[in-house]
DNA sequence: CATGAATGAGACTTCATTCAT
DNA sequence: GATGAATGAAGTCTCATTCAT
């Protein structure tokens, strides 16, 4: 079974693919770690290489880039990050018919786990992503016409009955967007220890606040 | 009168202490763009001296280091942001005694123009933010303990008066946080060219989701 | 058979741990060379690597920094400096139980011999060491309380017999000492060229002077 | 009276001179404090301008070059450490015609006065002359050739007396030079806090080790 | 005369990347 | 495939010196 961690999948990808040996997982592993906690470009390739017990050169006939070994280590989040967003969306609404609550609720416990299995990629792509368009634009793509129209409707649906205000559709979804990545961010980059409550508390609140925050008036 | 915007006053501290010169207001202005744009650890002090049409020693003499000289660009802008936003709070509630929704409208109206004409320091504060704690913990103390108290007084007040919900004053108060500078790192940092509405709306719309997510049940 | 020449002791080590490079021994060799001529504050490292016909960046991926280099030069000196001094001196009067004479002269001829085959490196060590508090540390515990000791009781016996002046001993071993090396100084540094007699020659003339200056009244 | 400190004699000087400011005696005494302290080339000259509360500027007005003001330092001292020696020399000898040992008194203690009152510039001259040939090849024409010749008739005239060694003159004064100059760089360069014992008794020790040494058998 | 802002050459150092072994 | 020595471009910073004010 797949499990929900990057690093396991990038694991499994590599064996499946390329006879892949411990050293690349490694390599991989201390990269994550590393870029996390001191940002890419305070990361030098020397130190990976000497964490990972690996000769520098080693890096580069895998990856051949500083850069790639980065896109290597994010992009398998980025994919997973938001398309499973979406199909969560749809299936979450489809099946059971729920309320916004409901539905933020399973989107957001949905996120929680996978971003608090991966903190520390979370950590580098929030870092990056300040810095790089090249993954913003990596990134929308992912978000494909389909996914949107079909959350648009769904949104005009509850708009219909009333459930949430009246607005345009992408406000809406930047200010569910902002308010989940921002508690995300506070969660598990600035404020790491602080353990204010419980998760369960925590994503139960959030929930609130933003389907409160959206009902109509 | 004392302008909103940092750089003026760096140019007026300057100008009244130290007859500064024009290179040096160039200096500041050009890093200022540049940190903005490409990060501090991505631009280099030569790239700085010669779009400031300066000698790179030019830089060091008056700066010493480089991350002085972001120091210099980032500390009244720190200084400026959290202590105007506490006695903004305590006077807005004090003078006005209105509902929260009113004072989060002022709060967020009064931070919105101060970063809207900070725009570049703002990028920069954010970016740095994530990587360095001594900013953090420079910020920290401008939150006084007078500040803190009277915020937790007021909270608790609109609590009793039943008009948002019972939660401990530390999440209330990331909550809106989180919502505030989550908006505006969004709207001034990553979809800057998208402009999806006006700047009062926006300001309205957020207010109103914020204040509605607190409501008591 | 290990020689004396600290250069060749530089290579053997290198040789064995590290398959030292034939770059990295041309970089100790033209350092020598150049910190001796020049003095060490007055070589750059892009001086020593353009004349070591290398990239200036392999110095100090060997070497980390400047300072290093200078001490991966410097230490074995030290080490052998003083310790096969104390080590000659005990076996010396051990062994043959001879006059202050005759002991001095063995020690001269040993530290003769010893600074003449690292007369680059003695010359980096005298010019260093009016600057350098550090290596004054990193000198004075290789003089072993074991060894003081000996040397004491040594010079007492000496006194005792009558054969030297009676003085407290830290003022002869200064005596000693400022003679041997102010000898030494003049004749590796300042006099390199002035050749006034043979070396065995002057050797005795040296041996003389001061076991007469030592002598009892 | 003239004095023997140096900084006088270049105050007395500079005020006959040219009106000499008070900024430049600072400039001096700075510089030679510092110089003696760090060594020249660990000096900056904006150091020493703002340790003497002067611009940068200021001293290359007065003093052209970097190396120009350690010159201006270190000029009158040398001028007056050996040929004082010379006079000191012949008028010693020629008024008291005393034994050798007497002689050697008079200068060290006439020499260690002058180093004494001289210390910071005695350290800065020691230091350079390891590095600056241009230094010794200033200080060599001072030794006049009729100073050197009473020297030598004098030294032939205890020989012939068989007070002293038969040993060639040059020879001879090297060594008296070695360990008046041995001992005067370990007492006020390398161990100026150690104070073995009272300056009279240091002098005393000194002058009987040399002209013991010297001694015939 | 004095100032100090400005300069620019050059110092030390880092690091992603290449390549012979 | 793995290594790690070597590279060289680029980065931060220092400092003696100049020159307009």
């Amino acid at each position: 079974m797949s499990s929900d961690n990057i690093l396991d999948k990038i694991y499994e990808k590599s064996k499946l693919s390329n006879k892949e040996t411990t050293k690349q997982q490694k390599i991989v592993e201390i990269a994550i770690k590393m870029f996390a906690e001191k940002g890419y470009a305070n990361t030098s390739t020397s130190e990976i290489a000497k964490a990972a017990g690996v000769a520098e050169g080693t890096i580069f006939r895998h990856y051949g880039t500083k850069e790639n070994l980065l896109m290597w280590v994010i992009t398998p989040f980025l994919k997973d990050l938001i398309p499973v967003i979406a199909r969560e969306f749809i299936e979450g609404i489809d099946k059971d018919a729920k309320s916004l609550e409901e539905f933020v609720r399973i989107v957001i416990q949905n996120r929680y786990e996978f971003i608090n299995k991966n903190q520390d990629i979370f950590c580098i792509v929030v870092k990056e992503f300040l810095y790089k368009d090249v993954l913003i634009k990596e990134f929308i793509p992912y978000m494909s016409n389909y996914v949107l129209d079909f959350i648009y409707t769904t949104l005009d649906k509850f708009k219909a009955s009333g459930e949430i205000i009246d607005l345009p559709n992408p406000v809406i979804i930047r200010m569910i967007l902002t308010s989940v990545f921002g508690y995300f961010t506070m969660r598990f980059l600035l404020l790491k220890e602080y353990n204010i409550s419980g998760k369960e508390e925590e994503i139960e609140l959030l929930t609130r606040f933003i389907s409160r925050g959206l009902k109509a008036p």
